[in-house]
DNA sequence: CATGAATGAGAGTTCATTCAT
DNA sequence: GATGAATGAACTCTCATTCAT
């Protein structure tokens, strides 16, 4: 694939996000995206076959940003409280910010929960909740943060997040919620935001 | 609407039900449910107007089944852990279970999140959150449990369980897990499951 | 037919004429009548097995109406150009009346253009352009009216007639236009209305 | 559109305009109108929306064939009398011919008389007035015609002529009745046809 | 590579008509 | 006679997908 073709591509993907972002998943046809990108019908199926293949590439690069966002070592000069703090910080945004392709992502996911496309969020899923372990492990090793079992603290960080990521695209979840369940989270590890 | 009409109106419900279980929401067509009920095509269309209306009805229906058992009477001679731990119990039950409306709800939930239609499930949680707070000040006060913020610690769970309900239909989770986060959440009140 | 079934019929009748009356022939389906009187879907087969022998029982009735207001003898002390007029004034009336039913008559005539039964329409025509014609013949006998053919004259006054009673359902005519050309149709006659 | 496409669409509006004329306007659906032009069902949408679409095209064309024979300069050395004549034998064989759209057109006209689609019709119908009444006041200048309120006149005829054109879509009109009209109209215009 | 007209399957919906009660 | 639930044919319209240019 030429340079013109990546660069279409990434024409392509650019729109599409766009228009999951504002439909959803299923809502959206090819017709759609071929509208939102001024692209011939024809044109659009010489670089995706279906919605899905497309959905899925918007998502692979949508992964790509916000994990290098969280794997940026911003984190030389801070302790693990600080570390988690940041990270809850970061998910904060990510939950209440407008223009987020995760209700997509959720019925994406409930389309295609039998399959095996829904693995790479497992293993997303997964690669988070190691992380956050190592984060706790580290802080009740430093005598940071008083635990007594780092890895099921870890999940339920996750499924909090999750169940607050999902409230948030469907009855709706207001900042101070965040806030107050942040604190609530730090608080059960013995910690107190200043 | 005749004791006839009636009987109907719950079959179809129950075979859509069903049609709604494997297929979730969206991809339900009216044709799918007249084929899965043995009705005719404009049979159904007595009863129900499109797909909205009957997801609608179905799941009212659930709601109810559900809260029926909630609200039950069951918590005479038990204290505000044990309740708190039949509650949870009780969501191990559904989040776990085969055939679960869950992946069809949140579909529907997406669809809908920017019209008044989803406001069932916000009064739903609304309620939910509340009944736990009371128990954990009910805990507190008897001296069953340790908990500084009720009200976080109610919502804590309520979103926990959320994530794990929206895992099960996307990631998929284990009895195991959601048992040890029974447990974690118990800890973090302070009781410990015998 | 027994007589609560005649009482039944003409209640259906006159629920039909509205229907007509607001939607046109064609538009209107088996359902809107039922709707409208109240009776049972079957019930309606009883009398009429579809809507076009509805409509032309509903026709028959208003002919009869209209014929007997036209063939009242109100012309005992009037002259031929007096009775004239009176017939014109009677047209006017019902080319302006809201509540006709000449819409749904002309879809009906266009629908049935082939087949025999316009027939009635055409014989209530021929029967008026031989009373105009009569009326004519006797104004120029009398000396009151002057014309070479009475024969042509009447045909004229029905079609410049039929053609003002179509316009008013298509394009609409106002009061003052059918007033100016019934003093035309009248000055043609060497008549002058005072 | 280019230009493979116009000539689609001609072969489109050609198919259809068979089609109306066979079955008026509202009988019409699409699936007739495909089947009469050899496309698809999906293919015919891409051209027109609906059968109101496509019918007022059609009229369209009509209205443009119609207007360019009355528009034509054939009345170089003709006298005001002569040209009413030539236009009233062209009415003649609008009247009287066998494959015309005026069923259909009124049907479309009933149908759609409560909005502003049947402006176009009556826009049609003053322009025609309007030159009538030039082509009278022009004749009784020149001593040709006598008559004292030309706009009158010109009205009668455009009426007799609308009613002559529904009563042969109704209870049918012959040839020399439409002749003897036309003489009579000459006639009260103090022509004699020779 | 790129285009966009063309296809046809299939969804939603309505209605005349039937028939068991 | 009277009811109204049930039927299935028919209609409108949309979309993923193909293919000649």
């Amino acid at each position: 694939m030429g340079d013109k073709s990546l660069r279409k591509k990434n024409q392509i993907l650019e729109a599409a996000r766009e228009v999951f972002f504002k439909r959803g998943y299923r809502a959206v046809t090819m017709k759609d995206i071929v509208e939102a990108c001024g692209i011939s019908r024809g044109g659009l199926y010489l670089y995706f076959a279906n919605t899905k293949e497309l959905f899925e590439e918007v998502l692979d690069r949508e992964y790509r940003t916000l994990q290098s966002v969280l794997d940026a070592p911003a984190s030389k000069n801070a302790n693990p409280g600080e570390i988690l703090l940041m990270y809850l910080d970061e998910q904060k945004k990510e939950i209440l910010r407008k223009d987020t392709l995760a209700a997509a992502r959720y019925e994406y996911m409930f389309e295609n929960r039998f399959s095996e496309d829904g693995m790479s969020a497992k293993n997303h899923f997964v690669k988070t909740v190691k992380a956050l372990e190592q984060l706790i492990a580290d802080g009740v090793a430093q005598e940071w943060m008083v635990c007594e079992s780092p890895k099921e603290a870890a999940k339920n960080i996750a499924y909090t997040l999750e169940g607050m990521k999902a409230a948030a695209q469907t009855i709706g979840i207001s900042a101070k919620t965040v806030d107050s369940q942040i604190a609530y989270i730090m608080g059960t590890l013995g910690m107190v935001i200043k």
